[in-house]
DNA sequence: CAATCGCTGGACACTATGTACAGCGAAATA
DNA sequence: TATTTCGCTGTACATAGTGTCCAGCGATTG
């Protein structure tokens, strides 16, 4: 378990530049193209890297507002809640959190005003008893795991 | 700006297979090679697709608690947090949301036990006021983009 | 000391890529 | 209606990468 630094470096590129193949990878490293190869292998394998499927940007779909909405669910009623986000596409991900029957989902919309429209179509739903939205103005941080990637790497002397 | 149907084909075909290359991919949708080909060169120049790059999971690091912190800041710090947060590589991603100087973080940590580490790292700065943390338990939508595709190529005439 | 493991470097057949070009039908324009 | 534009098709070719195998070698492990 775990990732070595060379794993990490890999990563890191594969990151950076995504187009470039196993060869050109092993080249910029200075390893053999079979370590590196194996070293993939063995990532997702491990599940360390769960694939590479294209990264979509919602914003370019025509989708620039993302809000993050806290439910408060019914008791018992947590399966039903679930099953019915997982139909709504601006549903971009939910979870259960602590807390009395809580759930966090990230939702997408196509402006403000859409955003009420995906609102009622979360918050209408009979399982969920109230919701209150934070509506996302700014995005310092993006999504990323480069930096924990490196710390793992680093730790694992 | 949009994206028809064979682009949410594409994306999607991409999304369920990443290791096939653009002349399987033509194969399989039955279109010309040349075809796949301009529209994924148009479809990461109009930013729907920003990259191939590999999807790591934190778990598979040894990262497998996940949290969500909603941080009050101090007036005018606002630009000393992101700062901060930036170099605290178990911050994940970071927004700041409507609401009185409020932020959005998602943190990943080793263990409940090292969560409170990475919560003191992350609260113990100055700028930040206070601090209330949701521990994720369940996961029943992780962070997806397909249905929203589907939906974005279908209303696409 | 022997066995195991991961990395190296080379080899092979096969396949995909980047690029170009002519033809063709549909849609926009004159 | 005639013309232009645009995207898709099908084909071609040189170059490069992939999947796979194998022998050798040094370091770690038993």
């Amino acid at each position: 378990m775990g990732i070595d630094e060379l794993d990490g470096r890999i990563i890191k590129l594969l990151a950076d530049e995504p187009r470039i193949g196993v060869l050109e990878a092993s080249r910029r490293l200075g390893v053999a193209r079979g370590t590196v190869q194996a070293r993939l292998d063995r990532l997702r394998a491990n599940g360390v890297i769960r694939g590479f499927g294209p990264q979509v940007d919602p914003a370019a779909l025509g989708y620039p507002v993302t809000a993050f909405a806290t439910l408060e669910i019914k008791q018992g009623q947590g399966t039903d809640v679930r099953a019915y986000l997982v139909g709504v596409p601006e549903v971009l991900e939910l979870h259960t959190t602590t807390g009395h029957g809580d759930m966090l989902c990230r939702l997408v919309a196509r402006s403000n005003a859409d955003l009420q429209r995906v609102i009622d179509r979360v918050v209408g739903f009979d399982g969920i008893v109230r919701a209150s939205t934070a509506i996302v103005m700014e995005n310092p941080v993006p999504l990323r795991i480069i930096p924990l990637v490196e710390q793992a790497a680093a730790e694992e002397t």
